[in-house]
DNA sequence: CGCAGAAAATGAGCGCGTTCATTTTCTTGG
DNA sequence: CCAAGAAAATGAACGCGCTCATTTTCTGCG
């Protein structure tokens, strides 16, 4: 009776331990990052409040860093797919952009200190870590993108425009706002969402004279 | 100010000696940074190559970072004064930008995976350093506002553009495109070096539709 | 079953950056 | 010139992330 090839990964008793032992793992890390901060909180706790030895967590994860990644990418694909679900078609162009980026700064805001740390070790990743990321990050880049080629169907963009190029050139200045906002010193979120928002207009508009009847708008 | 007094900080047989033992801690730090990189140049090694104890380090610089962080800031703003030295004032506002990122790729080239750490540890930093960093950053922004404002002037340039706000704007691309550059797995030098003169571009001439050609625009 | 080999778990131990109680060196007033 | 105090130097020791030789647990097969 058990013998009907289980050869499938989920069946096998070691394969459901290991799953197991790495959502203890996961969530014992969540909560004791968020209490402590990622600095605050040694890898011997997380190892003893998922109930397991100093050196097995170090067989789930590369290290330290490479379990907040984990625990990041996921929670923030997450935040970014609900907005993009509520992300009015119609609206500016640099209305949608801000919506995106609102929500990330959501994110970030509910705790700035781990952001921070969060921030700071994206950038530079072992190779597969970074696989991880970036996927995450091109299909973010993607949606943007996605909403500018619409935009320049109705004609609000030029045509000439390439829409992952804007995207990007929108994504620089939306991740240098989020360098500066978690790395404090640079005012609070609406002074740095602000800032943002003129960037992407100065964007949109450009920098040579007289770029045609669309006004500039203030906000 | 005035130095008539003998017994002034500089004359002291302590104050000389601190910073005597402070530049040998520095030339220590920037060979060994060279040789073996950063994470592979321990703290240890530095205090022996500088002939002090252990201990003693950390009473002239706060932690290795800081350490690096001396080192770098003082040599990269020698490289962009001496870029924009070089600078042609009348060239498009996007070549000069592009010299000046340019002369700071220069710097970064020099030693990729050092920059790798620089770029890195540059972003998150004890508020005294950060201060330091940010003087350095500012006078860089002010540098490229004042050839916008130049830009602006001669027609180049819309006028109701901020040059703050616009270099800032640029600068946020150059950051990107750093952190992309030093983090690897963007391509080399010249790729990212292009994809920035494309940002650049792109700001220039806008989003918006049918932005004429640059027709010099009289004052 | 049992046994051999593979996979996973373990915790003592390593090297690191950094701290701190103690010692050494310099300054200063009498 | 000396004593007393301040400043600076010191290296043993700490706690950290992480490794690795060893032990434990699981699997497939005769």
């Amino acid at each position: 009776m058990s013998e009907a090839a289980p050869e499938t990964a989920s069946s096998g008793l070691r394969e459901r331990k290991k799953r197991k032992k790495r959502e203890r793992i996961l969530s014992a890390a969540r909560a004791l990052f968020l209490e402590h901060g990622f600095e605050g909180t040694t890898t011997r706790a997380i190892s003893e409040a998922a109930g397991i030895g100093a050196g097995t967590l170090f067989t789930y994860f590369r290290d330290k860093r490479s379990l907040l990644v984990h625990l990041f990418v996921d929670d923030i694909e997450a935040q970014v797919a609900r907005a993009a679900e509520r992300l009015d078609p119609d609206a500016p162009i640099v209305d949608q952009a801000m919506h995106m980026f609102g929500a990330c700064f959501d994110f970030y805001g509910q705790d700035l200190e781990l952001s921070r740390t969060i921030v700071k070790n994206l950038l530079f990743l072992d190779p597969e870590d970074s696989a991880h990321l970036d996927g995450a990050t091109f299909g973010f880049l993607q949606r943007i993108a996605g909403r500018i080629a619409v935009a320049q169907a109705r004609g609000e963009v030029r045509s000439s425009v390439d829409p992952l190029a804007a995207a990007t050139c929108f994504f620089g200045q939306y991740y240098v706002a989020l360098i500066a906002w978690t790395s404090g010193n640079f005012g609070g979120r609406e002074t740095v969402e602000a800032l943002l928002r003129g960037s992407l207009e100065l964007i949109r508009d450009g920098l040579v004279p007289v770029a045609n009847s669309q006004e500039p708008r203030d906000m």
